[in-house]
Formats: structure tokens, C-alpha cells, sequence
DNA sequence: AAGGACTATATGCATAAGGAATATAGCATC
DNA sequence: GATGCTATATTCCTTATGCATATAGTCCTT
């Protein structure tokens, strides 16, 4: 029984479409960061640690910077491994306020339908 | 340049993962439906008539019955072609139920995120 | 009654987002 | 120099979804 509803909502298709992306997008708006920096970051937006994968992570900063989004530069000197050290172009800039659009519209859907299943009166 | 942008973000994938589900599931909750019937009741969360993927809405309602959401019967008469009429089932009230909540919180990293773009006072 | 327009459902092909696992490599510390 | 951590990258796979096309019955018009 539980464990059919658990199969309904399961597994981790629960992401928003391409938000981790406006997420960096923001995060990167007036500081420049890496990978595994970010990670931290994140969490702010409700990435919890382990929810978050890496391997998305990093394949999604270089697809950003592959649609000149974000750019980045291996960072100079500095203890550990090196970071690749990312920051947001004027391309990006304005990408993150289209999303922002999108993101209001999403939003104001989910509301739509929320106050409608309220509606139902379900015991 | 507009262009570019454009790239960024066109095309339809700016839709939520698995919402189009979640609205069906309420849509059927306490009537039933069919099909292309439910295509007019879906404007009401936002779907522009020529947005919504005919194909998708089909295929998105076959899948639904695989995992016993809903159910499906052939409308006895009536005018026209036939119909597969759709009605929930417990399994897709309960998922319902689990899927609010998971566009509850949904919900709020939007807000979250669009709060930190507010904050960063852009001209 | 033949043709065309419309309603309704279904399917094959392609792409994009993203998860799991694994690979590589430098640095730190013992 | 062995182990463990930080950091980045890549391969394989599944899922969601769009586009195009197929099928078939009904209705309307001439």
C-alpha cells in the first residue's frame, strides 16, 4: 500500500525543469564561484546535500558555458586542488531575468491548482 | 542578440516535470473525462490550446493507467467518434494527495529564488 | 453516396534533463 | 608512499516530452 504510493512519487524526478541552471545563474550574478563551492550554496535554494547530484552539477556549468551563459578560468595558485572558477556573462545576465518570467508563470500555475485542489474539500 | 536570447530560452521545455499529470489528476478527481475533452479543461492551469502536445496528453494518460492511477473504459453510444473515458482511482487520489505537497514545495523555492533576484536590485 | 472536414486515439522517432556509477588527478597528512 | 579528501569530468541509462504521422469513425455537404 505505502509502498505503492511511494512508487508514484518516488525516485528524484521531482526537479524542477532547468532550475538548478536559473539557480547558478543567480548565484553567480555578482560573485563568481566553482563546482563544488556552489554545492553549499545551493542549499539555500532547498538542494539538500545529498539530493544534489555532481555529476549534474559539473555537466550543467559546462553546458552553461557551452551557450556562453557563464565563463570560466582555472583559478591561479590557491591551496588543494585546482577550481575552475566560473562567472556570469552579460548573455547570462539576461537569460536570468527571462527565467525569472518563466519562473513567476510556474509559480502562479502551481498556485492555480493548489487553491483548486483546496476546493475539493477533501476530508 | 535578441536572438541569443531567444536561444536561451525558447523552445517548450519550460514546462514543470510531470505537472500536466498532476493536473489531470485533479481534473479527474470527482468527474470523469476523455481525452480531447480534457484538453479545453487544462487552459484553466495555464495550458494555451496549441502549448498542449496532443500526443503527450495521450500518451501521458496511457502511462497514468499502467501505474493504476486511473482507469479507462470505451463511452457506451454517444455521438460522434468513441471515447476512452477516464475516472481516478484510490491509488491516484492518494498520489494526488502526495503530489501537492511535493508542488508545495515546488512553490516555495521559486519564491525563494525570485525573492534573492528581487534582492539584488537590478535596474 | 462520395468526398472532405472534423473528432478521437495512438504510435514511431528524436531530443533534452538528469541520476548512478566510475574515472582521473592533485593535494594533505600520517 | 599509502590513504583519504577535494575537485572536475565522462559514460551509460531512464524519463519526459515534442513533432510528425497513422488510423478510423462520424458528420456534413453537395
Amino acid at each position: 500500500m505505502i509502498e505503492e504510493h511511494a512508487l508514484f512519487c518516488n525516485g528524484k524526478h521531482h526537479k524542477m525543469e532547468r532550475f538548478l541552471e536559473v539557480c547558478l545563474l543567480l548565484l553567480l550574478y555578482d560573485e563568481v564561484g566553482y563546482g563544488y563551492g556552489l554545492i553549499e550554496k545551493l542549499v539555500f535554494f532547498g538542494f539538500s546535500e545529498d539530493e544534489l547530484n555532481v555529476s549534474t552539477l559539473y555537466r550543467t556549468l559546462r553546458k552553461m558555458e557551452k551557450e556562453d551563459l557563464v565563463t570560466s578560468n582555472w583559478e591561479e595558485g590557491g591551496p588543494g586542488p585546482r577550481r575552475r572558477i566560473y562567472e556570469t556573462t552579460e548573455n547570462g545576465k539576461n537569460g536570468l531575468n527571462q527565467w525569472i518570467q518563466i519562473l513567476k508563470v510556474r509559480k502562479s500555475r502551481i498556485e492555480k491548482l493548489i487553491s483548486r485542489y483546496d476546493d475539493l474539500n477533501i476530508v
